[in-house]
This record gives structure tokens, C-alpha cells and sequence, in this order.
DNA sequence: CAAATCTCAGCGGCACTGAAATTT
DNA sequence: CAAATTTCAGTGACGCTGAGATTT
């Protein structure tokens, strides 16, 4: 029989929220993967050049609070990046404590390329919806992750 | 700074469904992760256990294409419920490549126990929804993960 | 002193690959 | 022969923990 082919999941597993959104999280960090590969880049890569590009420098646990990467794997992250100049880390003259992140010219570019391909990405990732469907998918998500938000502080 | 704090996150990320997809699947993952501790389970445990439990005795591969769990993970996930009693392998005369996986009565028992917590974890995942969101929630991502199902085939 | 930041070392579930042995 | 099944060895992104050094 083919390897390929795919039975009718278990009835518990398909009507739980839980395992349907780890199966469709997979199929998109599948899309994601390749679309990011051909640059050699992660999903934190973009995130990080996201957080930095739209709120400007920031030290790296900032950072990592707003796309919710751990301060260990924003050291890794960053590192990656760095190497490559899409972003500069210098120290925080008002706090010697902080790493002050930039993202370079080059990195801006860089994050225009890959706002590209992984927009084609969410196109093949909900090819099954209507693009009605996909907004009411997006507004359910996130007010799904608004109640498991921790309590906003100021920076 | 409190460290448990969360900024708001960059525009593109939370705009981007796979993104959106990623958060909550994480948050699921550790509900589920702290419900099935209890019982020294994790999620493939549930899966194999789901299926076997409904479509009857099968064969590892029959069992994996319907959880999408690896065949190589379905080896290492049936020896430990095998090794704690919850089903049993035994081979297929018909087919003396294959194994016949059995769920157990204690089997059965531990599964109703794991959908006990399983549904409590799902309550909490979806606290911020209303029932009538939670409907729409699932049917979209059983409605996107359709898209992407390898052609059907017989078992 | 407590707390925050950066860094490094390491862990473990999960999704996956490749290959060997057996059988159809 | 090709293809399917089981098994084992290994890989790597990802989410996370603990600890140390530095600074506030």
C-alpha cells in the first residue's frame, strides 16, 4: 500500500482542539522550513528582524518578551544574525547590563525577502479556506492567545 | 522588570497565521504536557492508544498514518505502553511482516482517564473562546488540515 | 541585598531520515 | 525484482532549565 496515504484519524483526536492545531502547526512549520531554507533562515530569524525592525533597538530581552523566544535561544539567535549583518549589537550605554540590538540595512532587506516567500507560505498553509475563513481562523487565534497572555508591563 | 512580563508582539507576527498557529500549539503542548505527566504519558501515548482503541487491532503502520506519527516513533511510543501493560504486540499470521497491536482492559481504563484530563487541558487551552467559537475553531482547522491529506487509500 | 541582563551548557519531546532485516 | 513492515541509530529545531558573571 502506499506509505503516503493517510486513514481517518482517531474520532478523539479529531475533535480535539489540541491535536488539530499541532497537526496543521506542523504542516505550517513544514512550509515555513522550506520556504526559509533557501536563505538558511529559522523562524526566530524572522521574528527577531520583525521585533527589531518595527520597534526599533531594543536590548535582547525585550526582545525575546515580544515574540516569546527564550532569552537563552535569543543569545543563539542573535548570534546567527549578527555573523551575517543583518543586525549589531552594541552595549546600552544607560545600562551596562543591556545589549543594544539594531537591525542593518542590509537586515531590513533581508526581512522584505523573507516577508515574501513566507506570505506564500500562509497562502499553501490555508489553501482550504476562503479568505473570509482565514481572517475569522487569525481573529480566533489570537483571542485564543489573549487569555493565556501574562500581564503587560512597561520596558 | 517583572521577567514574566510580555510586550505586545511585532505586527507581523501577529498577523501571520502559522505564527498564530505556532503560539497556541505551544501553550497546548503545555497543558496537554502537564495533564498527561501525571501518569508518565505524553501525547503519542494518547494518539496510539485513541486509534487502536476505535479502529480495533492494526498494524504499527496503519496505526502511525492515522495519528501522522512517524513509524519510527510508533516503535519507541508501543514499547513503553506495551512495556506498562497498556496493549500488547503480537505478530499477524496473515502477514508475518507485520504486528497486530491490542489495547488492553487496563488499556482502556488509563485511556478514559487520559480524556478526563485531556478535556479538562482543552478548557483551559480555549478559556478566552465561547462554546460557539470553539465550534468554529475546529471545524476551520479541520477544514484547513484537509487541504493537506495525502490521497486516501485502503488499509 | 534582591533583581535584571547576557551567556553558556545541557535536556527532552517531537518530527524526521537512512538503513538493515524480513516478508509479500 | 519492487514494495511494505518493523526496528534501530541518529539529526535538528524548538522550548525550556540552571547556573555563572555582571550590573542596577
Amino acid at each position: 500500500m502506499d506509505p503516503t496515504a493517510c486513514d481517518a484519524a482517531p474520532t478523539r483526536l479529531r475533535n480535539t482542539p489540541s491535536w488539530l492545531l499541532s497537526q496543521l502547526t506542523a504542516h505550517a512549520h513544514r512550509l515555513v522550513w522550506d520556504a526559509f531554507s533557501a536563505t538558511d533562515d529559522r523562524r526566530y530569524h524572522y521574528a527577531l528582524l520583525a521585533a527589531v525592525e518595527e520597534y526599533g533597538p531594543a536590548s535582547q530581552a525585550a526582545l525575546g518578551r515580544r515574540c516569546g523566544i527564550d532569552r537563552s535561544d535569543v543569545v543563539a539567535a542573535l548570534n546567527e544574525l549578527a555573523d551575517r549583518g543583518l543586525v549589531t549589537r552594541s552595549p546600552d550605554p544607560a545600562d551596562r547590563r543591556r545589549n543594544i540590538v539594531s537591525v542593518t540595512p542590509g537586515g531590513r532587506r533581508h526581512l522584505e525577502r523573507l516577508d515574501e516567500v513566507l506570505g506564500r507560505a500562509q497562502d499553501e498553509l490555508l489553501a482550504g479556506l476562503s479568505a473570509d475563513e482565514r481572517g475569522q481562523l487569525v481573529r480566533l487565534l489570537q483571542r485564543a492567545l489573549e487569555h493565556h497572555a501574562p500581564s503587560r508591563r512597561e520596558e
